[in-house]
RNA sequence: GGGGGCGUAGCUCAGCUGGUUAGAGCGCUGCCCUGUCACGGCAGAGGCCGAGGGUUCGAGUCCCUUCGCUCCCGCCA
């Protein structure tokens, strides 16, 4: 007989009864009837029933066993009295009746129960995360995370894609995120970085001819957290192609992602054909470039119903300034006064002034509340039809310059869907984001710079583009970039683009940023060394793997579908990361310490 | 760096307009219980009410400061 078990805690069936087994596990819960006494043992694969009685000379022990010791349980497999079963296991057939325990790891008093579904702190359950993990939701968060993964590589190999593994000590890239560093011992005074991505390599390999690259790759970013983005560290599907445009990289991924949503989702509704749509587009539409799909509100430009109204206040901002616009929030079932008062009130939340709003319910077909008196019957009927809205609807109004209230619109827009129920949960709604502006009008440096990423092919002609005179901001300001993200229930899952593989073209995107050729040598030197020497038209995406399997999931936060995830603070409080270290080690990397005064 | 929320027993939480000895459930300890699967019953231990300061006859409760966690803004090729 095996030293630890003959069979695991989720294996035995009526056809095991009569039979002498061993198992080893946790002690999940204990009922001790004080005659008869039974452990739910359970390991990694299931639980079992062990009962124990007086006649057994294992009883003694068993009465002085806890929750979450480790032991090993000896016995026959029998069948449960009529009457006992627990259809709800799939072990609920059969019991053990044990013969022998053996104590392999006793557990101090418990932090965090392993039973039960209860919410913890997440301060206990990161410094206890091995409790945690044991935990059946988490437990099934990273085993669905493996399959996840699992998936995706076979998936990419089927579509032709050979996996790579890039450098994770690497150089420090000037664009995009604060890098983490790492001291050189034998260069005094020079840093490693860790990749923010491998974007450099993954374009180097297609330089070198592998055709189609991908990795599951860890990135490393030095940002602070949100609920979706992890701190320090997170992986990506990071994938890139030769000769292909945008629509062939769309090919390759869409079905990836639709697959393993369709998969993993559960039996979720998953968007058959990705619709497109542009930044613009969406800006517009949803007051975001990550839309929530699965959200009906469709706003609109209604302008024309405030321009000279009655409604001093819309009107004058649309006198006065040209760029100005007012949108409209349509709410379908939020025609009360005690829902669009609960909306002014969180707009104030939100430091907004207030939230203009029109209703219309019986007696006031024609609308009601103090916007639709001052603009008019007339002016709110107009209104009313360009939105669809009758007696029961809302309509809510923000008005100014797009680009800067789009910030407040679109998560108006998400609040008045989510209080009025209009959001269909259990889909997976998914779009392409495309079209990105190349360029945007830096307000800090009062220049332009690059938009997204400096890499980006735009979507101009190369001749003109390589003519484009830097002082002529409007036409490059409406210059796009090849380049787009996937989007799903509102999180962005992933972004890509066909990469600029023309150094002449690159020095002149870099010149319109403002960066001289030695910045591009400098910093991007290898990069552009390389597309020297024939570089091939290539492109790729990098889709979130932490967020991919959250949504499968069902979590709101990455914590629950990372092994050991670091707090908000990138503190691991089971290893206790960051540490000091000894002098001697930092002499060793010529690292003297300046720390902040307190 | 900024803003919001939270902080009371090992854990989850209650504790009203400030009022005498701060409660419940789970867990823990002891006893009882031979068919439970959130077993049940009885008894008990366990509290710097995050920390510091203030107001008050009196503070878990009000005010200020500070620390921690979290969510958001900034930031995020």
């Amino acid at each position: 007989m095996h030293r630890y078990r003959t069979h695991t805690c989720g294996a035995l069936r009526e056809s095991d009864i009569g039979h002498e087994v061993r198992l080893s596990g946790w002690c999940h819960r204990i009922r001790d009837h004080g005659g008869v006494l039974f452990i739910d043992l359970r390991d990694h694969y299931g639980m079992t029933q062990v009962v124990v009685d007086p006649d057994s000379k294992a009883f003694p022990l068993a009465e002085k066993l806890r929750a979450e010791w480790v032991v090993r349980i000896d016995g026959k497999v029998r069948i449960r009295p009529a009457g006992t079963e627990n259809p709800e296991m799939p072990t609920g057939k059969v019991e053990l009746y044990a013969s022998e325990i053996e104590v392999l790891g006793p557990a101090a008093e418990l932090p965090l129960p392993v039973f039960g579904d209860q919410e913890y702190p997440e301060e206990v359950r990161l410094k206890y995360r091995f409790l945690d993990l044991r935990r059946e939701r988490l437990h099934n968060n990273i085993m669905l995370r493996g399959r996840v993964i699992d998936s995706i590589r076979r998936r990419m190999k089927d579509g032709g894609f050979f996996e790579f593994q890039t450098p994770i000590l690497t150089a420090s890239s000037p664009e995009g995120a604060r890098d983490y560093l790492v001291p050189s011992r034998i260069h005094p005074g020079k840093f490693y970085a860790l990749p923010q991505a491998p974007q450099q390599f993954k374009q180097l390999l297609m330089v070198a001819g592998f055709d189609r690259y991908f990795q599951i790759a860890p990135c490393f970013r030095d940002e602070d957290a949100r609920a979706d983005r992890s701190p320090g560290e997170f992986y990506q599907l990071d994938l890139e192609m030769s000769f292909v445009t945008q629509q062939d990289v769309f090919d390759a991924v869409e079905p990836v992602i639709r697959g393993v949503f369709e998969e993993f989702g559960a039996g979720k509704h998953v968007t058959a054909k990705f619709p497109l749509i542009p930044y613009a587009e969406a800006m517009r539409k949803y007051g975001s470039d990550k839309p929530d799909l699965r959200n009906p509100i469709v706003m609109q430009d209604v302008s024309a119903a405030f321009r000279d109204s009655g409604f001093k206040v819309f009107a004058n901002i649309l006198a006065n300034d040209p760029k100005a616009e007012v949108w409209a929030i349509p709410a379908k079932g939020g025609g009360n006064r005690a829902f669009c008062d609960r909306m002014n009130s969180w707009a104030q939340g939100e430091g907004q002034p207030g939230l203009g709003y029109i209703f219309w319910r019986e007696g006031e077909e024609g609308g009601a509340g103090p916007l639709a008196k001052n603009i008019g019957p007339e002016r709110t009927k107009q209104i009313a039809e360009q939105l669809g809205l009758g007696v029961g609807d809302a309509c809510f109004f923000v008005a100014g310059q797009p680009a800067k209230f789009v910030k407040f619109a679109g998560p108006a827009r998400t609040k008045v869907g989510e209080e009025l129920g209009l959001i269909v949960k259990d889909r997976f709604e998914f779009c392409w984001i495309v079209d990105f502006p190349m360029f945007e009008w830096s307000e800090e440096e009062k220049k332009i710079d690059f938009s997204h990423n400096p890499f980006s092919m735009p979507n101009y002609p190369i001749d003109d583009f390589l003519a484009l005179d830097p002082a002529d901001a409007e036409t490059i300001l409406g210059i796009k970039a090849i380049q787009y993200d996937i989007v799903c229930n509102g999180v962005e899952l992933s972004s890509g683009a066909i990469r600029n593989h023309r150094p002449d073209v690159m020095k002149k995107a870099f010149a319109i940023a403002g960066y001289g050729e030695d910045v591009l040598e400098q910093k991007f030197g290898g990069m552009l060394r390389a597309l020297t020497y024939g570089a091939p038209p290539h492109g790729g995406i990098a889709p979130g793997i932490d967020r991919i399997v959250m949504l499968l999931a069902g979590e709101e936060n990455l914590r629950e579908v990372v092994v050991f995830p670091m707090n908000q603070r990138a503190e691991d409080l089971l290893m206790g990361a960051p540490s000091e270290v000894t002098q001697k080690q930092l002499r060793e990397l010529h690292i003297r310490l300046n720390l902040p005064q307190k």
